[in-house]
DNA sequence: GTCTATAATCGGATAGAC
DNA sequence: GTCTATCCGATTATAGAC
């Protein structure tokens, strides 16, 4: 029968385990790590509370397993670095980043961070390690502009996605990605480019 | 003996009532509406479970007493909007966003109201309406700048604000308030300047 | 693989004594 | 004004039957 070494789903397996790691990343993205509840999970994915534990054992290991990411941040990152000229980088950041904004698994995953990082301590180093590690030494260390730069450029981009997508004001939350790029794109290349 | 019709502690009152004040706007501003207990409220305040029921009935009802700012939006805005000339308001909000994150009394609320809203509907659907009408609305009013140009300001604030104060990435985190305000004033400026 | 039953804990809220 | 006692619901997690 089906019997593979790697990849693809294994002898036996029904679909539970994947519908409850989508229905994991729906719930910690809605709701964060504290208010997402086993039970509402296991409810989503139509199983038993108890196959949730029998999968993936606590809670906690649960959220990192959801919320591996479907594409490797360090690919990522060096792709938009690389991708053009220096002084078009402002506009490649803002649409990559409205790309993963816009895409629902990927947002999922960013989503689930940020409100979880709100409340948790735990969560919050977490994101604090990835934000440091995974996104900001990369960049730093691929263009010549110094840290404090870096992450103003960072703020400007998460706080239109907490205005647009989290709390969701108007116009900004239903305006389209265009005339965003149009406004925001000078925006973070000035930050980048002045010394 | 002592007995006012304004202002001041009533006859009979221990500093209890607001000892749970004080203790409700730490909790809730560390972490969030669902994350804080009325039980530890209560034992922040070395009081009784019961006696924060006794006071302000339901948890809702104690949030909303709470989240009172010590400070009237309206004239705050008015105040940073008229206080000097138009080519150094970018300065004026940076300096102001810093002074309200700056002080304890005042980040509180403010916190509060960010977590909370980050997991809780109710709760982002009360910063939706305070940011649109406290804020946005008036500043859109006083002076003629499109609202997504002025969305895109406070975008970068609170952005800001979310590295420095809640997730605490460094260099962010540490560096001295005249540092952000030369780096992050005229990026400020210019997002209102552009028509 | 899946579910029942249950342990152990913690949450908001209330009634009522003092 | 303050606290004791308690109700009732929800949570994570485990043991074990099928």
């Amino acid at each position: 029968m089906v019997m593979r070494t790697r990849g693809g789903r294994r002898a036996g397996d029904s679909g539970s385990r994947d519908a409850i790691l989508a229905a994991a990343r729906d719930r910690f993205a809605g709701h964060g790590y504290d208010g997402a509840t086993i039970r509402a999970i296991a409810a989503d994915a139509g199983v038993d509370p108890a196959l949730v534990h029998h999968y993936f054992g606590t809670k906690e290991h649960l959220f990192v397993s959801a919320l591996r990411l479907p594409i490797d941040p360090r690919q990522m990152v060096a792709q938009v670095l690389d991708a053009g000229p220096r002084r078009e980088l402002g506009e490649r950041m803002v649409r990559f980043f409205l790309r993963v904004w816009g895409d629902e698994r990927s947002r999922a995953p960013v989503l689930a961070m940020i409100r979880s990082a709100a409340t948790n301590e735990q969560a919050a180093t977490m994101v604090r390690q990835f934000v440091t590690s995974a996104l900001l030494s990369r960049v730093t260390d691929g263009i010549g502009v110094p840290r404090l730069r870096v992450e103003a450029a960072v703020a400007q981009l998460i706080g239109i996605a907490l205005l647009r997508y989290v709390v969701k004001v108007e116009p900004m939350a239903s305006a389209p990605d265009e005339e965003l790029v149009a406004l925001v794109a000078p925006l973070i290349q000035r930050i980048l480019d002045e010394t």
